[in-house]
DNA sequence: ATACTGCGCAATCACATGGTTGCAAATTTT
DNA sequence: AAAATTTGCAACCATGTGATTGCGCAGTAT
């Protein structure tokens, strides 16, 4: 059992609002369309071409990954050109770091908190 | 612009299907509940006392995170473990790899194209 | 045997999501 | 000026999702 101190402190590290670069990425079109715009920016036409559905689901996936911020916009006449923000991949990564540090240090964070009961053997067992 | 057969290769090999490790951390109770199982294996119970949500509602992102292969459960008696499949989680790690290489390599590759673009100047233009 | 506990499962609900069609606004072409 | 193109936006629909409540079943404790 892990010590109810460490593990609020998890929940409350990683408990994140909506609307982030992992909702992004939780759709297969928006990964294709991600992995596109990673070569270059592209209109909604010419990213739409690439799928089987309609320019309208695209532009609603193109939408979506707007607000995520992990795409830019950029008008050029009547014409919108998709940039990727790779910076937002960032918090991928960083998040997967973190969770690895985390895997990695498991058993020395049980010895921590076994070492933590044991000096306190003496008061109440609740830490 | 870019080359249709590149676009097309891209898209044919980053469509996948539901149920994997992407929907599986799209959640940010999920992506917490990832963090705590990365440290020990825990019940549904003990797992839910650090939410506020109910018993029930954990249960079901434990059923989705089983159903993504991100956790394993594990009878013990009237128990049930959830220990973590941190392998899983490589194909997160995989997959941002894929980007990064393909975003690094973008100038490249529209070198490449263009250039397939020049040699096949004489022929017709959608190659 | 009889409670109690841990847990999954079914029903239900509000809301998000992915998709479609239709349309209007803005820009480019003719 | 008129036609065509590119695009976003609204309405709509089917399905998925997150959450709740209630219940039943299998272990465990008394």
């Amino acid at each position: 059992m892990i010590a109810q101190y460490i593990c609020n402190q998890i929940v409350a590290n990683f408990m994140e609002t909506r609307r982030d670069v992992f909702q992004a990425i939780a759709d297969p079109t928006r990964r294709a369309i991600i992995m596109l715009l990673a070569v270059g920016a592209m209109t909604p036409n010419a990213i739409a071409t690439h799928f089987d559905s309609s320019r309208q689901a695209v532009s609603k996936h193109l939408l979506v990954l707007t607000e995520c911020e992990v795409l830019k916009p950029q008008q050029q006449g009547r014409e919108i050109h998709y940039h990727l923000n790779a910076e937002k991949m960032k918090d991928i990564e960083k998040w997967l770091e973190e969770f690895k540090q985390l895997f990695a240090q498991r058993f020395s964070q049980l010895d921590t908190v076994l070492a933590l009961l044991k000096a306190k053997k003496n008061e109440s067992g609740s830490i």
